[in-house]
DNA sequence: TCTGGGGTCCTAGGACCC
DNA sequence: TCTGGGGTCCTAGGACCC
C-alpha cells in the first residue's frame, strides 16, 4: 500500500521566533521583513549565523556563515541573539498542535517533523488539501509560518518542503520526482554533504538526476555502501518508516568554545568540571550511566581530537565523569593551544552494574551519589540556575577530595 | 570581531578470542 | 619452519544533519 508521508518544517524557525519575542515585548519591528539574523557571541568566539531572513538569504548569507562575512554581504545588518527557552516554547506549541490531528509524528529537531498521513486519511480526506488547513491554522494560531512537504515516503516529502518558501505546500510524488528533483544541484539531495559533493562533480556528477542514472558499481569505488543509499535517494527511494516513539539518545555530550585559546593545565580543569556537571545533570534527568567518557578537543586550528575509555561499571556523577575525563584530558592533550573542549558520554544504561571494589568504601560512594541526588532535583524542580558553583576552585576542592 | 553545539551513523584498524 | 580466518569489541576520525 502507497503511504502518504508530511514534513513540516518551519521556516526560518529561529529567526521567526525571535521576531515574535520581540514583538511580544513591544518591538515596533518584525524582524522576519528587515535585514536581519540570529547571530552567536563574536567576543565569545560563537560569531556564526543561526538563522537568516529571507531578505538576507537574497544576498547570499548562509546558516553557519561568519558574521563577518554576513555583515560583508550586508552592511546594514542587525544581529539578534538566540532566546533558546523561548524557541523550545514555540517548539512544544508546533508539536502539540500537529499531534492533535495525529500521534505519528517523528520529532527530527526542534523546528521539524515526519507526520505519517496514511493512517489519518480516512479521517482527513485529500492530503493537499489537509495540508493547506494545516500550515493555515500553524499560522493562524502560532503565528509563524511552515512549509509542508508531501511524499510517498520521508525522503520526497523532506525535499519536497524544501522547494519554494515560505508558507508553502508542495508535493513530490513518485511521478513527479524526474520533474522537480533531477534538475537540481547534487549537493540539495538530503544526505549529500559538502564533501560528496565536491567527490560528485569531480566524478561529473552534478545533478540529482546524474546520481539517479548513475552505476553502482563505478560509485562503490568512492563511496562504499553509501553508494547504494545515495543512488536510491537520488531516485526519490527510501523506505524509512515514520517512527513516533521517541527512542532515548545514545549519547549526551556539551563542549564550549573557549573566549581565547587556552594553553595550561590549570585554565582546562574547571571547564572540564562545568562540563562534567552539565553531562551529569543530563543523564540524571534521564535516569542513565554512563560506560563511556570521551573528551574532545578542538585545537586553535580548528583540528578535532577526541580521546575516550570504557569502563567496566557505568557512573553518572558529577564527581566520576570529572575524575575520567581529567585522566583522559592529561593522557592526550599535546599542549596544542584549544579553542572547544567538550565532554560526551556514550553507551547509556539504565542500570551502574556496579560491584563495590575490595579496595574502595562503599558508603562513601553512597554518600556522594545522594547529595548529588539531592542537587540536581532541586535542579529540574526549580531551574537549573537554583545551585550555582561558587567558585570553581572551591568546588574542585570539593570534588577531588 | 573569522569559523556553534548537539546529535547520528559509518569506517578502518587493532586487540583479543576461539 | 613464514605468518588462518571469523567474530566481536574498542578507539579515533569523518561525514552529515539541523
Amino acid at each position: 500500500m502507497k503511504r502518504i508521508i508530511f514534513h513540516i518544517d518551519v521556516n526560518n524557525a529561529f529567526l521567526s521566533w525571535s521576531a515574535l519575542d520581540l514583538l511580544n515585548h513591544g518591538s515596533k519591528i518584525d524582524i522576519r521583513n528587515t535585514y536581519a539574523v540570529i547571530g552567536g557571541d563574536e567576543k565569545a568566539r560563537r560569531g556564526i549565523v543561526l538563522a537568516k531572513s529571507n531578505l538576507c538569504k537574497k544576498l547570499g548569507i548562509q546558516t553557519a556563515d561568519t558574521l563577518y562575512s554576513a555583515r560583508k554581504k550586508c552592511p546594514s545588518l542587525k544581529i539578534y541573539p538566540a532566546n533558546y527557552s523561548f524557541y523550545k516554547q514555540k517548539s512544544d506549541q508546533l508539536f502539540k498542535l500537529i499531534r492533535s490531528y495525529s500521534p505519528d509524528i517523528e520529532i527530527l529537531s526542534i523546528d521539524e517533523c515526519f507526520l505519517d498521513y496514511t493512517k489519518v486519511r480516512k479521517l482527513y480526506g485529500d492530503p493537499v488539501s489537509f495540508a493547506y488547513q494545516l500550515k493555515d491554522q500553524i499560522k493562524k494560531q502560532l503565528k509563524f509560518t511552515v512549509n509542508i512537504g508531501i511524499g510517498e515516503n520521508k525522503l520526497t516529502a523532506k525535499m519536497a518542503s524544501d522547494f519554494e518558501k515560505p508558507d508553502k505546500v508542495h508535493t513530490l510524488w513518485e511521478e513527479e520526482v524526474p520533474k522537480k528533483m533531477f534538475p537540481l544541484p547534487v549537493g540539495d539531495l538530503y544526505g549529500v554533504g559538502k564533501k560528496s559533493t565536491e567527490k560528485l562533480v569531480r566524478l561529473q556528477i552534478k545533478t540529482i538526476e546524474d546520481l539517479a542514472h548513475a552505476d553502482l558499481n563505478f560509485l562503490y569505488k568512492y563511496f562504499k555502501n553509501n553508494a547504494y543509499s545515495m543512488i536510491e535517494a537520488a531516485n526519490g527511494r527510501n523506505n524509512e518508516e515514520v517512527i513516533s516513539d521517541s527512542t532515548d539518545p545514545k549519547g549526551i555530550s556539551n563542549s564550549t568554545t573557549l573566549a581565547y585559546d587556552y594553553t595550561s593545565f590549570e585554565e582546562v580543569r574547571p571547564i572540564l568540571l562545568s562540563l562534567s556537571e552539565n553531562v551529569a545533570y543530563e543523564l540524571h534527568k534521564q535516569k542513565k550511566y554512563a560506560y563511556v567518557v570521551a573528551v574532545q578537543i578542538k585545537d586553535n586550528f580548528f583540528k578535532m581530537s577526541s580521546h575516550q575509555m570504557t569502563l567496566t561499571n557505568a557512573i553518572n556523577t558529577t564527581k566520576e565523569i570529572y575524575e575520567v575525563s581529567l585522566k583522559l584530558f592529561q593522557e592526550f592533550w599535546d599542549e596544542t593551544p584549544i579553542r572547544l573542549l567538550g565532554i560526551r558520554l556514550d553507551h547509556l544504561s539504565e542500570k551502574p552494574a556496579y560491584q563495590v571494589s575490595l579496595f574502595e568504601k562503599p558508603s562513601e560512594k553512597k554518600e556522594n551519589k545522594e547529595l548529588e541526588n539531592v542537587i540536581f532535583d532541586l535542579k529540574n524542580k526549580y531551574g537549573k540556575e537554583i545551585i550555582k558553583v561558587a567558585t570553581p576552585k572551591k568546588v574542585e576542592k570539593k570534588y577531588l577530595k
